[in-house]
RNA sequence: GCGGGAGUAGCUCAGUGGAAGAGCCCCUGCCUUCCAAGCAGGUUGUCGCGGGUUCGAGUCCCGUCUCCCGCUCCA
């Protein structure tokens, strides 16, 4: 069922829907469009509004130890700072020459350093215990430039080279894998004070000053090269530099600086003006507001601030419809407990925030958890999982749940010189809580709540699309049909239509065959049709029809609003 | 940014240098009866934009813009 489902649904299914029946439109589209934003349709809105309400409800209302919070999007430059943001969300980008694959500067590693090739070895200078364990660095290639390198590798003469790491690694975690001529059991490794020495042959046919590639694997798994000369006189050979395509080792281009942070100016003369930025997280609205919060709502730990709001990133790379636009909607708690008890409220979260999605419709089996490598957290973090759902690109992350430890509320005492700290007075003493931050994006949501809802089945010739929406997300609870446009049908059409909206957002549609209009219901979710026919004028019933298993059932008009409210809260039709 | 794809009706798309089209949708009318029914009508187009070639360009050429997908990151 789930494979069919999901096979059935594809994004330009969706977007023409959303579209169509005015879900989602793209953003300033008289103009052509502006890349990766969209607006939110009279449909989409309302889909949106209650998937922030449902959020809202369980996390705030529902709970007793949750307040909410609206910060402004504007804030002082000085937070930014002190979040890290402005140092460490400017990414300098490169791309590969040859690949053309995209890296973060940070992410292709630096540059080894020097490279020294020995003309002679002695073999008793072997450190074989040295060689070892587990798999980090592998050499898996080297070249000579100029020619394809493997005629004359495959004699190598008993001349070694040298690799001289500037980075030191840990003698455990490095193995070097030799399944092709470099490599051998008595391959030497020199401990140094600072370095290694790696000792490989040199291949027979390199003769003095011949340029060399070395490639080989770094601890993180990604491609690095060292360039070098070889000189056979024993000494310093030239240095290349680096660093190069972790993929495939090609040539990088000149890193490019890209700021994530959309700038703009306080003050109406631009050049006299203050930098201020759109806020790229909510979060940081909650920190700067712990102690506003704490003293003026008589909170005691542990408590959590529920914030929902625009954050703005000026991503390079955009796409996938709303799933990531550069202007987006969160949803974010800031979850503050006492040190020690960190680790049980961040699985309380995680289990918290799964069911929530679940709870509102989607199927268990379209989402996992994905824990993060402790070496790929965030600096802040000790801990983080993510949400994620299958969207017809693949798993997809709708959610963050991060353990921030109490990096933030430190930074800004620091850069803010203000006291952040909480006085605890079961231990009499002040400390500065951790924080579990389950962040979601509302957009992410959407589209999640729209693709595992969309489904097709067959009707005759014909395809029925039905938005299996939960009557919670639903845009349109209900909608109110008389059988025909027949006058007499009017009046208590008008009057049913009338007393519902006062409860629910309800659609009066008279227009075309009533099957038609079934179909038009289903296709935006609504999850029941009252229909009012001629036999109603009499007995004063009307029918309700279900949206998923169309089924219909008559009830009397006092009973409606009851009835429809409790189908509504999951009564079964 | 790099690579790929695409711009023709609200949607999905066809269109061979010679009158801008189809299906769906939408709207109006008829119908006393329940799942995109029928019948009769109807609205909707700077063919992305600007040049060029040509008697003639949606179609060929050049330029340009925009959108979509992938690559990085994240909500």
């Amino acid at each position: 069922m789930t494979e069919q489902a999901i096979s059935k649904v594809t994004m330009d299914k969706l977007v023409s829907l959303c579209k169509r029946r005015g879900y989602i439109f793209p953003s300033s589209e008289i103009y052509g469009g502006l890349g990766a934003c969209y607006d939110y349709g009279p449909l989409g809105v309302e889909l949106k509004n209650n998937v922030k309400a449902c959020w809202w409800k369980s996390v705030v209302q529902e709970r007793d130890d949750m307040v909410g919070l609206d910060a402004s999007i504007l804030m002082h430059p000085q937070t930014w700072v002190a979040s890290g943001h402005v140092d460490g969300f400017a990414d300098p980008l490169v791309d590969c020459k040859q690949c053309r694959r995209r890296w973060r500067a940070d992410d292709v590693g630096k540059p080894l350093g020097a490279v020294q090739v020995y003309d002679q070895v002695d073999a008793s200078e072997a450190r074989a215990d040295l060689l070892p364990a587990a798999g980090q660095i592998v050499i898996r290639n080297i070249k000579i430039d100029g020619s394809n390198g493997a005629p004359q590798l495959e004699s190598a003469g008993l001349v070694a080279g040298g690799i001289w790491l500037d980075r030191p690694l840990p003698k455990s975690e490095v193995q070097l894998i030799g399944d092709d001529f470099l490599l051998s059991p008595g391959n030497i490794l020199y401990p140094n004070l600072r370095s290694y020495t790696i000792g490989f042959p040199l291949p027979s046919g390199a003769a003095l000053g011949a340029q060399l590639k070395l490639v080989f694997r770094n601890p993180s798994g990604l491609l690095e090269r060292v360039d070098f000369t070889v000189q056979f006189s024993g000494g310093v050979t030239k240095y290349e530099g680096g660093p190069y395509c972790p993929d495939c080792c090609g040539d990088l281009t000149e890193p490019r600086m890209f700021n994530l942070m959309f700038k703009t100016y306080v003050g109406a003369v631009e050049d006299e003006a203050e930098v201020v930025y759109l806020r790229p997280e909510t979060a940081q609205g909650i920190f700067v507001n712990f102690e506003n919060v704490l003293a003026s709502t008589r909170r005691k730990l542990p408590f959590g601030i529920a914030q929902i709001g625009k954050a703005f990133r000026n991503e390079i790379t955009t796409g996938n419809f709303i799933f990531r636009t550069r202007e987006f909607e969160q949803m974010e708690i800031e979850y503050f407990v006492k040190p020690g008890s960190d680790d049980e409220w961040f699985q309380r979260w995680v289990d918290e925030r799964l069911n929530w999605y679940v709870n509102l419709g989607i199927r268990r089996e379209n989402l996992r958890l994905h824990q993060h490598a402790k070496d790929k957290l965030a600096h802040y973090a000790k801990d983080c999982t993510d949400i994620e759902y299958l969207l017809p690109m693949g798993w997809s992350e709708l959610e963050g749940i991060a353990n921030r430890t109490d990096f933030d509320l430190r930074q800004h005492a620091r850069h803010s010189g203000k006291d952040l700290s909480y006085y605890d007075e079961d231990t009499k003493e002040h400390i500065t809580p951790y924080v579990i931050e389950p962040s979601a994006g509302v957009d992410r949501s959407v589209l999640a709540f729209l693709v595992d809802a969309y489904d097709e089945e067959p009707d005759k010739d014909e395809v029925r699309v039905v938005l299996r929406l939960h009557p919670a997300l639903a845009p349109i609870k209900v909608a109110v049909l008389p059988l025909s446009k027949n006058e007499k049908l009017l009046p208590l059409s008008q009057e049913v239509y009338n007393d519902l909206r006062r409860c629910w957002m309800v659609q009066y549609d008279n227009a075309q065959s009533i099957g038609r209009r079934y179909r038009r219901q289903d296709e935006i979710g609504t999850p029941f049709c009252v229909t009012i026919d001629f036999d109603s004028l009499e007995d004063n019933a009307v029918t309700i029809r279900e949206r998923d298993s169309m089924k219909q059932i008559r009830v009397p008009i006092e009973a409606l609003k009851p009835t429809l409210d409790a189908k509504m809260c999951g009564e079964p039709f």
